[in-house]
DNA sequence: TGGTCTATAAGACGAAAGTCTTAGCGCGCA
DNA sequence: TGCGCGCTAAGACTTTCGTCTTATAGACCA
């Protein structure tokens, strides 16, 4: 008996998981969410063997929803699902902790391969990329973990502040009072080893995986 | 007569070029910079017919670099020497307006070739990516024709609040009072259409070719 | 059960950011 | 020569940022 949880906004691309998952494994118990306040919800709820994700879900902001999942539940294998065939994006995947990588070309029997050697306890890679996989510089490791030892609370402040918010508007958004967000913003700085807001986007923005669409302005 | 401006940090890399450009032109002209100022210098001082530029040298600030020069002189054509073999950061590169882009890999007939074509007027890409050309999409267009728009001084501001100084360091860099730097700050707000500087730095960071090793701090 | 640690919360206060206004300077233009 | 315009510069003033200090609630431990 396998519960995995398939975490990826479009239903369409969920049912084509679900189809390439129910063929091979018989013994299965499913679950969906379409953004990542619904995921971690799921999580909360159920003992999930391994969790599919896609980092371009609503709430997700790329790899702060994998660290903040890979902070909450650190023991939990995650397979990152994606569109992205970029090499470098993929190092960064996986240096975050991700125990696979499925792009979203990827064949049911791919899919399913790769679901069952995670389940397994290996690391799957598609074959395009495994061989040409680039060494993550040290810098990108300490940042990642730096990140990760942010609380939950500083996580969404620090997501707030990468969109050029003020803590004024961060602390509407998160329903708590202004002096409260400033605690939380020097929190980070602290963690972070820098004291300004503009160094803690510079470092936000390295965890983006594709430069913002928009200003959010 | 053909006069030339080869702008590279690396004399090794500025001898190669030569090298190979003497070989096709007899009748040319060769300067040589080091940096981003003393490019702009020889380009005031002399009539250059094309200038070879690479984007890593020190003050250059990757795209700033040559949005500046493009700024200083919209009619001078820019050729591109990069290491780089990206085709997303190729494409940027020719957005902001360079007329050719020579890879460090390139051979001497390659780069003869591309000067020849650049001076005709023609645009010159490597073969292995002219083929491949991503559109930029228009958002990067639009960003690019903002950060254009901006003065020499807030340019310069724009880079050191890209590298999260404050205004008083900023200020103190560039040998003018911290209320001047203000004022230069708000003009760049009014001119990118933003309201405070964590956005600035956000959109500044998009003109990265790559994202930044540290966070400078 | 009491002690300690951590996350969360928030007020007070100095520092920095950002706006508004004014002013000198160089330039094109009538 | 005089006018307008944009770049540079800077003081005055308001808003936001960031630190310091304090307080409460839950977790872990002895």
């Amino acid at each position: 008996m396998v519960s995995l949880l398939i975490a990826d906004d479009h239903p369409l691309y969920r049912d084509a998981l679900k189809g390439a998952l129910v063929t091979t494994f018989n013994d299965l118990q499913l679950y969906e969410a379409g953004d990542l306040t619904s995921t971690v919800s799921l999580l909360y709820e159920h003992d999930i063997d391994l969790l599919l994700l896609d980092l371009h879900m609503p709430g997700s902001n790329d790899l702060f929803g994998l660290l903040h999942i890979r902070k909450l539940y650190p023991d939990l294998p995650v397979a990152v699902v994606s569109g992205t065939e970029d090499p470098a994006t993929i190092s960064k995947i996986v240096a975050v902790g991700a125990l696979g990588f499925i792009p979203k070309t990827a064949s049911s029997s791919d899919i399913a391969n790769a679901v069952q050697a995670i389940l397994e306890g290996d690391i799957w890679l598609p074959a395009s990329v495994s061989n040409t996989m680039e060494p993550v510089d040290n810098e990108f490791s300490e940042l990642a973990d730096k990140v990760s030892s942010l609380t939950p609370s500083q996580y969404k402040v620090l997501c707030y502040m990468r969109d050029g918010l003020l803590n004024k508007q961060i602390g509407y958004n998160l329903d708590i009072a202004e002096a409260t967000v400033k605690a939380h913003v020097t929190a980070i700085f602290r963690k972070l080893g820098i004291n300004n807001r503009t160094q803690a986007v510079l470092l936000a923005s390295q965890l983006e995986l594709e430069p913002p669409a928009s200003a959010h302005g």
